[in-house]
DNA sequence: CGATTCCTTGAGCAACCTCAAAAGCGGTGG
DNA sequence: CCACCGCTTTTGAGGTTGCTCAAGGAATCG
């Protein structure tokens, strides 16, 4: 069951045409549940978390899924969530497939292929040492602005999942993540970006440095 | 293109009926390699990991499949393998989807959702202290033992992969990983179990006992 | 039986974790 | 508007784990 109580607000976007709706989340907000019913969307912008109910009763980081990537499939053969769905990030997100592509089998196998390149990606996120794994997280998540005329960037931004967010997805403990966090501000590759209309302390301007001279300044 | 260069003595298994036939790898033999062109393959037993070429030319684990995964899915869309495939025990596998099951969809769905499943638990591979990361990981490659009259065993029981390729999935160093295994052996979760007729040195039983006792004597 | 490869074990060190406290941010209510 | 509270982030100091480098031993293959 989707859980749009406190944003009603945000999820009031126009629908573009029949049964073409999407749906905002902010960020931390819960998207769905494990075992809840409900139907897979794909993420528009933004990413998601995915967690999985762990043998221990734990909930446990399962899975990463940024903008294009589908989630909850699985719910076309189960009927119900296998992973607790969070957005990292505000996200934006519809129903999949959509009701005008009606073509199955194609569309599900790009999609498990999709699925399994990120898993790699998502893999490669836990290997090395932590400030490349704080890195390329940041990387992953990095994306156009969107809608900002005023900030029509030769650079990609991104806005950081909380400190635990990152620490669950690169295993890493929080106060590892803050402290390279501050070493990519130092080095340069994440420049800090508030935005005019509504304030957002952690939303960064990305550069593409080469990893050489931030490495380099670790040592300092 | 598979190949079976090496192992043409181990694939002459004798075919089950018209197109239904079956695959042995040994232990460390490639199965196929990333851009080749082929089908995909259920695995019936042992273990396959599978590698990307990683952005840096370097080649890095990118997933795991255990018995009655399905590997190369993606050469359905693409025709060519996303993945290089090595067997990291003595495996079998046949072509999927059999050519008497056709139903597709239902079939894809079902695969994909076992794949996201799979995916959640490599990735807990990588979490938490090495000692406990490598139980896992052994826990995971466990199985029944096969036709062996002898050993019908109330245990489980496991071929360790190369350590390096264990160091691989568990992000460890393959020292580490030998220290880990030495205390799992010393703990009692690993019995040493050859086999009579042909040696192998790497086979163990596996009891599953509580994680607690095996944590506690890593101290002493 | 020799050569090669892989596994094992040890000693020292760096990276990361743990514990702890302070500072920043956001919301609430006086 | 400011004081207060809870929560998240940041920063520090010290301890532990796992990594690095190295050498010896076991297994495999020709």
């Amino acid at each position: 069951m989707l859980q749009s109580k406190k944003n009603s607000h945000c999820n009031a976007a126009p629908p573009v045409r029949a049964r073409h709706w999407r749906l905002r989340f902010k960020r931390g907000q819960r998207i769905y549940a494990a075992d809840a019913s409900g139907g897979a969307w794909r993420v528009l912008s933004g990413a998601v978390r995915l967690d999985r109910n762990a043998p221990g009763g734990e909930e446990s980081f399962a899975n990463l899924a940024i903008k294009s990537d589908i989630i909850g499939a699985e719910t076309l053969i189960f009927g119900r969530y296998s992973f607790t769905a969070t957005a990292l990030a505000a996200c934006v997100i519809e129903p999949w497939p959509e009701s005008h592509a009606p073509q199955a089998s194609d569309s599900l196998l790009q999609t498990l292929a999709k699925a399994e390149r990120r898993t790699a990606e998502v893999i490669a996120l836990r290997c090395g040492q932590a400030a490349e794994r704080v890195r390329r997280l940041v990387m992953m998540l990095a994306q156009e602005p969107e809608e900002s005329p005023e900030w029509q960037a030769e650079e990609l931004q991104v806005v950081l999942p909380s400190g635990q967010d990152m620490a669950d997805i690169t295993a890493l403990r929080l106060e590892t993540v803050s402290r390279m966090v501050s070493r990519l501000r130092q080095a340069g590759i994440l420049a800090p970006l508030r935005q005019g209309d509504h304030p957002s302390p952690r939303m960064f301007a990305v550069r593409q440095t080469s990893s050489d001279a931030f490495r380099a300044r670790a040592s300092t």
